[in-house]
RNA sequence: GGGCGCUUAGCUCAGUUGGCUAGAGCGCCGCCUUUACACGGCGGAAGUCGCUGGUUCGAGUCCAGUAGCGCCCA
């Protein structure tokens, strides 16, 4: 046994345990795999920057997920990967190129500059996954993702192409958040509003012909109020409220337009804001600026645009992509107009204003304070510009779906993309009644999201299993040990020892099972494959006790036990037939139930012992079996699953209401977000990202060859989608546009003959790319290889199994930000494409925010590298840190320092992990210690006898349960926290000080020290991955004997080992523990001497003697086994004989009502400190007095005494007793 | 303008169906280098839970109002 050092180097360790996950790679998964699957999927950091400490805390999260669920024995994916972030990532190496180089993008051919880029991506992305391998991510890295890789831009062009035909795709010219510095189209979320101190202009129009004479008073002008005085320059009507008196005498007069000289009409429309003179709001501050006259500029402007399609007016465009004033763009009667042009749109504004100063048509200027949006990525104001834009059409009504009207208090169809992610959500967490109330049950309206072809023919009827399952758990029924939790559903998996079962074992094995339905469980479903058994199943009542269940391990026990004798009777032989390791999984509701039904089908299918199900005699269900009929039906789901068309609606009847975010409160802007959400804008003005794949034809000159282009057509009938755009009379007038007809043609695939073709009938393919977010959307399919994994055979060896077994995955965990960015999409792809959700849940985590409370981000450049903390703390300590502050909070501030020494930026906040490490070292380092010359010989003899083992074994057994009720309700710092406290409040600080007496010679407790040190780095492994790696060998090649309430299965690494399973200690959690309570009043007594010892500066050394007031107390030493004699320090001690004299060096004291005295505190050189007992004896009386009052006026209180619970009363009733007692004895003293 | 979060010990934060004599870590004070750990141990001091009102026998916890800080959306 070699000793470790004395204290834990994550410097000189870390790098060791990387090693290894590199050589043994414990992290891929595999389809098929022993264990329910479980995914998470990356949201994928962009590659822009490097990740700062908002990523480690995310992906930590992440990994706590993922190593816990692999550690309880589920099939776990992480899957990595990075995202391409058109705008932002173009940016970033614009402002490098431009710096480095002195160029512009258009200094360069298209393809020269996304080679740029591309360098760039290369560079960022592997420092990423390197930051993510030092963070301990235990991702499969195999299956490592980029956005732009060839599986998921086939992704991106299979969902754009299925889009686009069912006419969910459009194209459409409309004012589009435009930044005029990158030149690019945003989406509405990309838009950050900002304060700004502009001003409003008041320009005066002259009307043309004689002025308006109101009451008398002439008027030969109109004044209107703007923010924006150069857009006037493309007005077309100014706009008055019908409800304005002064309309009636205005509308219909018309108005020389100053500069330009167009002649535009007075028009009526009820969005202008009524002055506050002529009936406005007074409060309304936009009411306090308003003239009543509102120019309209429907190019440049989102409510003039509307207020121009109502009038039909004509639509002029005064600015040039770059924001300069142009009249290149739509703008042909520049008149006066021409000094304006060229000029950017500020330079304008000031030209502007300066001429109608100079001609004093400028009546007034007032300052105004208000919000502009702003490009996220460029920070400049955004135009409202007039383009040609692609768009997905999310409020509409899916075109190959039935019509089911629009959701309760919405707009929305039932059956659109946006009407999809409403229903998902989860009936619970649904703002509004109205809402809520839609479908009425899960099944809703029974429509599915898209139906293929085969599956309309096919009918996959209604499911199998819609018979009663236990609805969802109730809280305090999963806070049971879950095999005590009465009438559950289980699906429950056990293997062979080794080899493999024959066909008449099989049969053995079935009829094994099947003993048991209805006798001690409704069996509903076997499976049997050569090496394993699937069973759904759930125990019954115990006879004659309607309190009882059949414990879950005890029927999977009976029924291994039953099947292993058959085989071994037949075979003649003996020995385990059977694994000892089981999986079980409770089932939540009947969505689960079906999905483990439908698993349980397809298994012998995926496993190819047989073409169908059906076929595969070795899945029997019990319940069905004696009826044909029945039996057909349950096999009918199943039986036409080719793997292949991933559109299966199996999940279709599951999938409403099962969204699901944590904290709930989120789930308000998801809603929200979809009530008033408008078509998405796809296209970028870009060079970086997925090409749209249209190929346009839109020559004003020519027309193209019609009947080639049907031939086209009829050559490619699923690979060619065209549409033809007419173009409106008005948009003829909005210049840039050409007359006539655009021609979009989308090929489905690359298809090198088709798009030659389609280039020589004059197709051009559109410049621009999609939207980032579009191809982020797809995550969860495109990284597993939908629409055809086959196709990617090199990246995706396992084909359709990995889709089918992964997606949807388990849970989203990121930012709140991405609720609308990304969440949203991706449930409405994943609902349109595969006809079920990507993930049930949403995690929301905190935002990192800095000392000043200023977010983290690559922009601000505040972010902090957690390479830097790693190599201050340990990688351990940052996860550890952080898992502990991931409460529901919203915000965390993380105030950081840069260290001179190590030249890295660190915060105090990770010195409690990197402690934390070091204690888990050093205790581990003991317990090899003491445990390392163990021969193995002792056998621990039967259950653990002694307190101390049996409290210790009971805090461990509570812990875990609270543990994973923490993680299943995504309560990080719960669970960081019961570790900390069981690993350091009761393992460290009284269980190794408490058995350092008896360890050396009692095997029994040898066994429970190894047990419980096994447990507690088996459960820190998920939060502490590095440390529990390196410490995981030592551990395990001790030679003690294995207890038999604490199960570990032997493992090679800590990454793959199994979490802790506690049998027969149902006891433990309860709250009644016995030996948790007596414990607990040892440690009270010991404390109160301990403090005493404290007050009188007795040295630790020094023992003294404590005389016992009471008989319990007594039996609570002598059952304590020698644990409080030496916590305590005790010499010597003995019952307080009543009648006996009391030394003249003896220190009374009081715990829990009963009273003890203490001698021998005083050395024999030095008398007892008088002055030091009596202020404890003051502190104590005071303390004392306080409590008295406080419960007696409690008591006082007939309220109380009426209607609280008898038990409160009966405890406030003591312990005023008590707290009586102990001051009556002060007293005396 | 709409929505959300935070306000608890000097600091950073827990406190999930109301029962708390309000907890943790850091910091602070005292004692201890005892053979797992001084990145430690033992003990201690420290809070009218932002403010006002209400419901209740009982409110940090529920309700209404109010102030300050912050975030998201428009």
């Amino acid at each position: 046994m070699t000793a470790l050092p004395k204290s834990y180097d994550p410097l000189a360790e870390e790098p060791k345990v990387l090693q290894k996950w590199v050589d043994k790679h414990p992290f891929h998964a595999v389809p098929g795999d022993l264990g329910d699957p479980y995914c998470i999927l990356i949201p994928l950091p962009n590659i822009t920057d490097k990740l700062h400490l908002g990523h480690a805390l995310n992906n930590t999260l992440q990994d706590i997920l993922t190593r816990y669920h692999r550690a309880r024995g589920r099939n776990a994916l992480w899957m990595p990967g990075t995202d391409h972030a058109g705008i932002a990532t173009q940016t970033v190496v614009e402002k490098r190129v431009l710096a480095e180089e002195g160029k512009r993008r258009t200094d360069f051919e298209r393809e020269e500059f996304v080679n740029k880029i591309l360098s760039w991506k290369d560079e960022f992305q592997s420092t990423i996954l390197s930051q993510l391998r030092e963070m301990g991510c235990s991702c499969d890295w195999d299956r490592t993702r980029f956005t732009l890789d060839d599986v998921c831009a086939a992704a991106v062009r299979e969902a754009f192409f299925r889009l686009f035909q069912e006419g969910l795709i459009y194209r459409g010219k409309r004012l589009v958040n435009w930044d005029p510095a990158t030149q690019t189209a945003l989406a509405d979320d990309e838009v950050e509003m900002h304060e700004v101190e502009g001003h409003f202009w008041y320009l005066q129009y002259p009307l043309i012909g004689d002025p308006v004479v109101i009451d008398g008073t002439a008027y030969d002008h109109v004044t209107v109020a703007t923010t924006r005085p150069e857009t006037m320059l493309g007005d077309t009507a100014v706009a008055m409220n019908p409800r304005d008196p002064r309309a009636k005498h205005f509308a219909g007069r018309m108005i020389r337009l100053p500069i330009v000289n167009r002649e535009i009409p007075i028009i009526e429309d009820d969005y202008v804001v009524l002055a506050v003179e002529h009936g406005g709001d007074p409060d309304d501050a936009k009411a306090q600026f308003a003239t009543g006259f509102l120019k309209v500029t429907p190019a440049h402007d989102p409510n003039d645009w509307e207020i121009g399609l109502r009038h039909e007016l004509p639509i002029i465009n005064v600015l040039a992509p770059d924001g300069c004033v142009s009249d290149q763009y739509g703008w042909e009667d520049v008149g006066g107009g021409e000094f304006t042009l060229g000029l950017d749109r500020y330079e304008a504004r000031e030209a502007v204003v300066e001429w109608f100063r100079e001609n004093s048509l400028l009546e007034e200027v007032k300052p105004y304070v208000h919000s502009v949006g702003h490009s996220y990525r460029s920070h400049v104001a955004i135009e409202p510009y007039l383009s040609d834009q692609w768009y997905v059409a999310v409020t509409r009504q899916i075109p190959s779906l039935d019509d089911a009207g629009t959701l309760p208090g919405t707009k929305l169809p039932v059956n659109s993309l946006a009407g999809f992610a409403l229903r998902a959500m989860s009936k619970e967490q649904v703002v509004g009644d109205e809402l809520k109330q839609w479908g009425g049950n899960d099944s809703g309206t029974g429509v599915s999201p898209v139906k293929s072809e085969s599956q309309q023919d096919g009918g996959t009827g209604v499911s199998p299993v819609k018979r009663v399952v236990t609805r969802q758990l109730h809280r305090r029924a999963r806070s049971l040990p879950h095999w005590e939790a009465g009438g559950q559903t289980y699906f429950v998996t056990f293997r062979c020892a080794n080899g493999q079962l024959s066909q008449d074992e099989r049969r053995l094995v079935l009829s094994s099972c099947l003993h048991w339905h209805q006798k001690r469980a409704i069996i509903h479903l076997v499976t049997v494959m050569h090496d394993h058994v699937h069973i759904l199943m759930t125990p019954m009542q115990q006879e004659n006790d309607t309190k009882h269940w059949y414990p879950l391990p005890d029927l999977i026990h009976s029924i291994k036990s039953y099947s292993a004798h058959e085989i071994n009777q037949a075979r003649g032989s003996s020995g385990s037939v059977w694994q000892d390791e089981y999986y079980d999984r409770i089932m939540r509701d009947e969505a689960e139930f079906e999905e483990k039904w439908q698993y349980m089908w397809m298994n012998p299918v995926k496993a190819g012992l047989i073409k169908q199900a059906a076929d595969y005699e070795f899945t029997v269900n019990p319940q069905t079996r004696d009826s044909a009929d029945e039996c057909e039906d349950v096999s009918g789901p199943s039986a036409h699953w080719d793997g292949r068309d991933a559109r299966a609606t199996d999940h279709e009847e599951g999938w409403h209401g099962r969204l699901t975010f944590y904290p709930e409160r989120y789930a308000r802007t998801f809603q929200s977000w979809h009530e008033n959400i408008r078509d998405w804008c796809i296209s970028r003005q870009l060079w970086w990202g997925h090409r749209i794949p249209v190929w346009v034809f839109d020559d004003e000159r020519k027309t193209p060859d019609k009947s080639a282009l049907d031939s086209l057509r009829g050559q490619y009938p699923d690979d060619l989608h065209v549409i033809t755009i007419e173009r409106a009379a008005s948009d003829d007038r909005t210049g840039g546009a050409k007359h006539g007809t655009t021609i979009c043609a989308c090929p489905r695939r690359d298809i090198p003959e088709l798009v030659e073709a389609l280039k020589e009938l004059g197709f051009a393919q559109d410049p621009d790319v999609l939207d980032t977010w579009f191809s982020s959307a797809l995550w969860p399919m495109s990284t597993m290889g939908w629409p055809n994994p086959e196709a990617f055979l090199t990246e995706i060896p396992e084909g359709w199994d990995v889709l089918n077994t992964w997606n949807p995955t388990s849970v989203l965990c990121t930012a709140r930000e991405i609720i609308t960015l990304w969440v949203s999409r991706m449930v409405m792809f994943n609902l349109y494409f595969l006809g079920r959700l990507p993930y049930d849940d949403v995690f929301i985590h905190a935002m990192i925010q800095d000392g000043d409370g200023r977010k983290m981000s690559k922009s601000l450049g505040n972010g902090v590298d957690p390479r830097d903390i790693i190599k201050t703390k340990g990688s351990d300590a940052m996860r550890f840190t952080l898992a502990q502050m991931t409460t529901q909070t919203q915000d965390v501030r993380m105030p950081v320092e840069y260290d001179e020494a190590i030249g890295a930026n660190s915060s105090p906040k990770f010195e409690i992990g990197r402690r934390l490490s070091n204690k888990l070292w050093n205790a581990t380092r003991f317990a090899l210690m003491t445990l390392g010359s163990v021969d193995g010989h002792g056998k621990p003899d039967g259950e653990p006898t002694r307190l101390v083992d049996r409290w210790i074994l009971a805090r461990l057994a509570r812990t875990v349960r609270d543990i994973e009720t923490a993680v299943s309700e995504y309560q990080f710092n719960a669970y960081a926290q019961g570790l900390y406290d069981l690993f350091w409040r009761d393992f460290c600080d009284w269980y190794l000080e408490a058995v350092k007496a008896t360890i050396a010679t009692d095997p029994t407790q040898q066994s429970v020290l190894r047990a419980v040190l096994g447990s507690i780095h088996r459960m820190a492994q998920p939060i502490m991955p590095f440390i529990t790696e390196t410490l995981h060998e030592p551990i395990e090649s001790l030679a003690v004997q294995p207890i038999a309430c604490v199960q570990l299965p032997p493992s090679d690494m800590a990454a793959t080992a199994r979490w802790p399973q506690l049998a027969g200690l149902d006891q433990a959690v309860t709250d009644q523990n016995e030996d948790v309570a007596t414990f607990e009043r040892a440690q009270a007594l010991v404390t109160a001497i301990r403090e005493i010892r404290a007050s009188h500066q007795v040295p630790d050394k020094r023992r003294i003697a404590l005389h016992v007031g009471d008989e319990p107390t007594t039996a609570l030493i002598e059952s304590a086994d020698g644990v409080v004699e030496s916590l305590a320090g005790l010499s010597e001690w003995s019952a307080l004989d009543g009648s006996a004299d009391r030394g003249s060096d003896w220190v009374t004291f009081t715990v829990a009502g009963v009273e003890h005295a203490l001698s021998g505190l005083a050395g024999e050189e030095s008398s007892l400190d008088a002055g030091a007992e009596a202020e404890r004896v003051g502190r104590r009386r005071d303390e004392l007095e306080k409590q008295i009052r406080v419960l007696e006026g409690r008591l006082g209180n007939k309220g109380y005494v009426d209607k609280a619970p008898p038990h409160l009363v009966e405890e406030t009733r003591k312990q005023l007793a008590d707290a009586k007692g102990e001051l009556d004895r002060l007293a005396a003293v």
